[in-house]
DNA sequence: TCTCTGCAAAGAGGA
């Protein structure tokens, strides 16, 4: 039986007699949720269970049984507390009695924690049925929280390790270095890959990381071959007496246990752990078998139950085995029972446990002993500055307490980003394949259209696609390919190559590819965590006193905002504002904000300010959050004159144009890094700048574009790298993404619009930019761009008042008065309904979920009918707040059809908004005013707004925007 | 029922 649910109350351990000893015992009170309540492999149970079972206790000897009344009767105990069978369970909860082991989920549980409880035994007493653990149960916390293995091999070497290594990330070091080509190395042998070549090739991919830290090429290949002899000598042996049934890299995902992680290799169905140290004990360590286990245990809820573990120590050669005394034999089997897999079930809990407030953790050394340490220095640092106790010790001073509070905020809302990765994880299992596809994350019913090995022994699959299915998958993308289910059946990550008609994708072993699902990462969480670890716990105490607003930030003779050109020869002709900028981006000391809206030339000054700073010989960080606008800034500069850069990131994430300046990662270990480190111009997205390597360099400037379509860390990320940051972007459009978002923020019109009056905070963090938040604190360490060269005077307008408190405005008298005439259209061919250059058409449609069918059409009309007035179609665009309208007007029109979202960064000569909704404006996307701006500033000379008058009227803030387009 | 881009991910070690 299986019970799930909300944990209610929480009982203490107690001991208590039964007739065959004193046992330990603690009860948990669970209200369950859904089908909670279920039969092992059932539905609902309807209470016919087995009554007569007794309940058992458990621990090392397993069996134990209690005769039913001695165990019952004995359980009334000193405290007065009432007895599992006492008390009533009317209430819809169930009571759950943990015996043995089990007892050590109260040391961790707290109410409103999930619990999932396996193989749950049934007895009833007068009357009355209660539950407890038996000998096959295990109890599980908080299971929607995954954890990743190799975090409870961490935790189990010491907590605090666990946490280090998610707060600090794992520094750029040689042993992780070579650690990972070894294990390359040892997958490229599963492959019967040509052992030299593998290590040449791998050991040239990690040129850069090499090179970095120091590191001479023919040096690291000579250790890799021993390591990589030891695994030769082990698969020799292997094949030489058996048959052997091996598989690399295996992806494994438990939705009982709440537990992910990457096997390194299944041999005959067995986990094979590899290492890259020594171990000279007969015994493997112990949180290497506990890592095995792990696996182990994944792959029994599989139903392949593994019962012996491999770990193979790959330092253990024959050379060193005359000088040393000990078992050193390179692998070292051990077999796997269910104490050691009940273990990791309790060890992944306290993890899933102390994870569940969701606060900064303080942890515990456990055992450790701390001198032989290599995180001693990191622990010490990180004990010291957020004063926590700690066995190792402190090293530096505490930070202040607004910094403190500061970082626990921002923990709480990158964690709960976190979880909203989980959530995505556990759709996996818990959506129907169908739903999947639905919700575009998968593409389903694939066809299989065959497997081919390639040369370095890894697999391509073909599919084909059945119809015209969408799905957020892109070219370049990890996926998870599987057979049709990704989680009990066969399932390989993989990256898609294709994705046309025909679907191809790569992976490290074959699998009838017939579905293919987005697999979640929590790599962007992970690297916003370490900046603000970085800022906060190392940063400059100089920048932390401004951006704590302990100071005011600081320009070069005075305060530029303030002085104009002067007598000095301009950066840009023609435009103040953009001339100031540079001026301001140049004499920062601290920072400088760049307030660009739409059309205001923000590239062309970014272009500028990179060309000034490089002048004066400084070292810039190019940075954005997406590979799209690092690429434009990138392009703006090279177009400037600019071309000694170099552009860190991703073969498919960098544009085709940029590849010429893209990093190579893989070559001679100086000769790249020294490629890097003196590039004076360097390009990469703020993710990439949170990598181990890009935390290894340092500018003087780091200009981040877009910047208010970022997240506070996801921002530190860049600027911690460098002395000074200058930010550019526009915090009137489109805020950061977040997953996580709670209550979304209201209007952010500064004329205050909103319907309720007021104008809410964001419920998460990271939904201010930093750009934003300090835009807002020194509003004179800014410039507003204040002239656009992109849209009518009368495009325009709405925008200019309700956004920008009138201070945007046309360029020239050129850019106000364009006209689609212009273009040698016809307007006097147009319909009269858009014969202004801002109309509004109402369909009388009906919203009909996320679209509405009737509005489609007439958006495809009004498409038609600028065409047909002589318009070019690639000079059209249509803009929907949702993306199943979006795909609803695309099957009506050849034109450009996407969301708001998408959009922003673009323009087109003819813009079409559809609005959807006709009756209430509810719901985030109407709420944020933010991303009505965006659409309507897509247009240069005629914009189209269709849409339900009535709807519209309901609220004052798209009263004024019908006014405006029926004026 | 909202919008969605980054990331190969996971990789190591000693008394």
């Amino acid at each position: 039986m299986k019970l799930r649910g909300r944990i209610v109350d929480v009982g203490d351990e107690r001991e208590v007699e039964t007739k065959y000893g004193s046992r330990s015992l603690a009860e948990v009170t669970v209200r369950p949720e859904g089908d909670g309540w279920v039969p092992d492999g059932g539905q609902t149970d309807s209470g016919d269970a087995d009554h007569g079972r007794a309940a058992r206790g458990e621990d090392g000897d397993g069996q134990t049984t209690l005769g039913d009344a001695d165990g019952e009767t004995s359980l009334s105990d000193a405290d007065g507390e009432t007895t599992p069978a006492e008390r009533d369970t009317g209430d819809g909860t169930v009571r759950l009695t943990l015996w043995g082991k089990w007892t050590h989920t109260v040391e961790h549980a707290e109410v409103g924690m999930e619990l999932l409880a396996i193989d749950v035994e049934e007895s009833e007493y007068r009357g009355e049925t209660t539950y407890a653990t038996g000998g096959d149960s295990r109890v599980v916390l908080e299971p929607g929280f995954l954890v990743d293995v190799t975090d409870i091999r961490s935790w189990v070497q010491c907590p605090r390790m666990y946490y280090l290594n998610k707060l600090s990330g794992i520094p750029l070091n040689y042993p992780v270095v070579k650690g990972t080509i070894v294990h390359e190395v040892f997958g490229d042998l599963l492959r019967d890959r040509d052992l030299e070549d593998s290590i040449d090739e791998r050991v040239r991919e990690a040129g850069l990381e090499l090179g970095l830290l120091g590191r001479d090429a023919d040096e690291v290949r000579d250790e890799v071959r021993r390591n990589a002899a030891a695994i030769e000598g082990w698969l020799q042996q292997g094949t030489l007496t058996e048959e052997d049934a091996w598989r690399s890299e295996y992806t494994l995902i438990s939705p009982t246990f709440g537990i992910k992680g990457r096997a390194d290799a299944l041999r005959r169905g067995m986990p094979v752990e590899l290492k890259t140290g020594k171990n000279t004990n007969r015994e493997p360590r112990f949180q290497d078998k506990i890592q095995a286990a792990a696996y182990a245990l994944v792959l029994a809820e599989r139903g392949v139950p593994a019962d012996t573990g491999t770990l193979l120590y790959t330092k253990n050669t024959a050379l060193e085995r005359h000088e040393e005394s000990g078992d050193l034999s390179p692998a070292k089997e051990f077999s796997i029972g269910d104490g050691l897999l009940d273990f990791v079930v309790r060890t992944r809990n306290e993890i899933a446990a102390m994870e569940f407030d969701v606060s900064v953790p303080t942890g515990y050394e456990a055992d450790a002993r701390c001198e032989y340490c290599f995180e001693q220095d990191t622990c010490m640092v990180v004990s010291g500055r957020l004063d926590q106790e700690s066995k190792a010790g402190q090293i530096g001073e505490a930070v202040p307490e607004d910094e403190l509070e500061y970082f626990e905020r921002f923990y709480r809302a990158i964690e709960a980003e976190r979880r909203a990765v989980h959530a995505e994880y556990r759709k996996l299992w818990e959506q129907s394949a169908e739903e999947r596809a639905e919700d575009d994350r998968a593409l389903i019913g694939l066809e299989p259209a065959g497997n081919e090995e390639l040369d370095d022994g890894r697999w391509e699959m073909r599919a084909r696609k059945s119809d015209d299915a969408v799905s957020k998958l892109r070219e370049g993308d990890v996926a998870l390919a599987s057979d049709g289910d990704p989680v009990d059946g066969h399932a390989e990550l993989c990256r898609i190559r294709e994705l046309g008609e025909a679907v191809v994708v790569t992976a490290d072993e074959p699998v009838s590819l017939r579905r293919l699902d987005v697999y979640p990462s929590e790599i962007g969480v992970d690297r916003m965590l370490t900046a603000l670890h970085d800022f906060v716990l190392k940063g400059d105490p100089d920048r932390k006193d401004v951006l704590f607003g302990r100071r005011e930030p600081e320009f070069a003779d005075g305060d530029a905002s303030e002085g104009g050109e002067g007598d000095r020869e301009p950066y840009v002709d023609n435009n103040a504002a953009q001339d100031r900028a540079v001026q301001m981006a140049v004499d920062a000391e601290d920072f400088a904000l760049v307030h660009g809206p739409p059309g205001t030339g923000k590239t062309y000054t970014i272009a500028q300010i990179v060309a000034a700073l490089v002048d004066r010989g400084q070292r810039v960080l190019l940075s954005a959050f997406t590979n799209r606008a690092v690429d434009n800034a990138l392009e703006a500069i090279r177009e400037r004159g600019i071309d000694d850069v170099v552009r860190v990131g991703t073969e498919n994430g960098v544009r085709e144009d940029m590849l010429d300046v893209r990093l190579e990662r893989g070559g001679d270990p100086n000769e790249r890094a020294a490629a890097l480190r003196d590039a004076p111009v360097v390009a990469a997205t703020t993710s990439t700048c949170g990598s181990r390597v890009m935390r290894e360099n340092a500018f003087d400037v780091a200009l981040v574009d877009e910047a208010s379509q970022l997240t506070e860390p996801g921002t530190l990320a860049a600027v911690e790298l460098a002395d000074r940051f200058v930010l550019v972007g526009d915090h009137e459009q489109l805020p950061p993404v977040v997953q996580a978002s709670g209550t979304q923020r209201g209007a952010a019109s500064p004329n205050g619009s909103s319907a309720s009056g007021e104008e809410p905070r964001p419920a998460n963090d990271l939904q201010t930019s930093l750009f934003e938040r300090l835009i807002e604190t020194y509003p004179d360490a800014s410039v507003l761009l204040d002239r656009q060269y992109r849209m009518s005077q009368r495009i325009q307008a709405f925008s200019s008042r309700e956004f920008y408190d009138g201070a945007l405005r046309p360029a020239n008298g050129a850019v106000a008065a364009q006209r689609l005439s212009d273009l040698g259209v016809d307007e006097g061919a147009l319909p009269p309904a858009l014969g202004d250059p801002v109309a509004f058409v109402d369909p009388d449609g009906e919203r009909v979920g996320n679209t509405n069918p009737t509005e489609a059409d007439r958006v495809a009309e009004i498409v038609d009918a600028y065409v047909a007035a002589g318009v070019d179609p690639d000079d059209v665009g249509v803009i929907a707040p949702f993306r199943a309208q979006v795909a609803e007007i695309g099957r009506r029109t050849d034109v450009t059809v996407d969301t708001v979202d998408r959009f922003q960064g673009s323009a087109k000569e003819v813009i079409v908004v559809s609005f959807v909704a006709t009756d209430a404006l509810d719901g985030p996307i109407f709420e944020d005013y933010r991303r009505i701006n965006v659409a309507l500033t897509r247009a240069k000379k005629a914009l189209a707004l269709v849409g339900d008058a009535e709807a519209l009227s309901t609220e004052p803030f798209y009263e004024r925007l019908l006014d405006w387009a029926r004026r």
